[in-house]
RNA sequence: GUGGGUGUAGCUCAGGUGGUUAGAGCGCCAGGUUGUGGCCCUGGAGGUCGCCGGUUCAAGUCCGGUCAUCCACCCCA
């Protein structure tokens, strides 16, 4: 038997899908996002510039391949980069008017599976390009939560900043000369990850990693005035609204291409892969793909992640029709095409008895049962039941 | 990539120390009730015991390998 690949799921009339793709774009419309797909194939140049050389999910996780024209191409890790590549490519850079958008698709990680992390998985993300004021920021954070409200899901926000182009480098200074001279101490990851990036060692999970880091200079005791006023704003924003949240230091993210203000919603409800939906701001993102210097911010929903804290109701619904004997399919046929104009109708194409009709309408979940006998045909009724 | 758990019917799982035709519950189909579903009763269909190899007179059971799956590390949504 051909099963499906490994970390790769089948979705078969999941009503929790459907719940969250409907409820998820109804807000970001609302918001005044605008619909964009773009292709799940890219270059893989795409990736390596945007998410980051350094990152694991360039290094080890991308599906990459060279295509039968030769180009190196891969299946999306994650979607900004493909949003940000059709932005510039469409020349939204070159006009002054902000653009948003929303998307909802499949992204690709070879990773080992577990609880929450699938091979393919789905994402629903946001990005907002042209607004660099803080309240953008803000706004964004708002979509996020109004989603995890509308879908009853609980959750922990957690924000930081990550500096500018002004204050991050001498922030990273600052941390590698102190790293350095704790270098003996660290694990290998870190101590690699000194020259690399040397941000992710703040999230270090290594135990004795996070003994020496609490001493580490914090990027949010570092930033320049006008970061630092920012995030101030952004948390009296936050409170306005009445969006709970935590200030995590040590929130790096591990794309290379936020600025400024990065978060993420937590959730205590589903296992290790705790993250349900990530984001923060990429002011340089755009510039750095070829385009106009525009600042955008954004985030995606871990669509898998928060499956299992969705509830649906199981409701009956809908019209099942079915006859007795094989003169009365046409009948029914034409009166179902006429009823769908209103709501949901099933045809039964073959002939059973009244009793297997009805348990077949109530193994269906339908409202109501429409059944046509010997009786009925010459009448031209139905015989009608509700359940 | 690393570690641990688990692979027996469509689903959830039983099957001491190897031993005859591999079981249960749920689900499915049919009948009891020939035109009134759900409850109940009766019957039925459905299995390469993940796969390959080894030990043995004999393997679902023991051994090795492999694949899959789950959980965790790591990473991240």
């Amino acid at each position: 038997m051909i099963k499906a690949l490994r970390g790769m799921k089948d979705i078969i009339e999941d009503k929790r899908f459907l719940k969250i793709f409907d409820t998820a774009r109804k807000i970001a419309q609302n918001y005044g996002y605008e619909y964009i797909e773009t292709p799940i194939l890219e270059e893989t140049s795409l990736f390596k510039r945007s998410v980051g050389e350094s990152s694991d999910i360039v290094n080890k996780e991308m599906y990459q391949f060279t295509d039968k024209g030769g180009n190196d191409v891969c299946m999306r890790p994650e979607g900004t980069a493909g949003v940000v590549r059709s932005f510039i490519e469409h020349k939204f850079d070159r006009q002054q008017t902000p653009k948003r958008f929303w998307y909802f698709g499949p992204m690709f990680r070879y990773e080992r599976p577990q609880k929450g992390r699938l091979r393919e998985f789905h994402q629903f993300g946001v990005e907002s390009f042209g607004e660099e004021s803080v309240y953008e920021d803000i706004n964004t954070i708002a979509l996020a939560a109004d989603i995890f409200d509308a879908l009853n899901i609980s959750y922990t926000l957690k924000i930081n900043s990550l500096g500018c182009p002004k204050c991050m480098p001498k922030y990273k200074e600052k941390l590698i000369e102190f790293l350095n001279s704790h270098k003996k101490e660290l694990c290998e990851d870190c101590q690699r990850r000194i020259n690399q990036n040397p941000i992710r060692t703040l999230d270090c999970k290594v135990k004795s990693c996070q003994e020496i880091l609490k001493d580490a200079p914090k990027i949010t005791d570092n930033l320049c005035e006008s970061c630092q006023k920012d995030f101030e704003t952004l948390k009296k924003g936050l409170e306005n609204l009445d969006i709970k949240y935590e200030v995590d230091k040590n929130l790096v993210r591990g794309l290379d291409y936020y600025t400024k203000t990065t978060f993420e919603f937590v959730s205590n409800e589903i296992g290790a892969q705790s993250a349900i939906a990530g984001g923060g701001r990429y002011d340089r993102l755009v510039e750095f793909l070829g385009g106009k210097p525009t600042p955008g911010v954004g985030f995606a929903i871990g669509v898998e992640r928060i499956l299992d804290l969705v509830k649906t109701e199981d409701k009956r619904d809908g019209i099942y029709m079915g006859a007795m004997t094989p003169e009365a399919i046409p009948f029914i046929q034409k009166k179902a095409k006429e009823l769908r104009k209103e709501e949901k109708v099933f045809v039964e194409t073959k002939p059973k008895s009244l009793k297997a009709h009805l348990k077949a309408a109530d193994k269906g979940n339908f409202k109501k049962a429409l059944i046509v006998g010997e009786d009925e045909l010459k009448t031209g009724n139905f015989f009608e039941k509700e359940l």
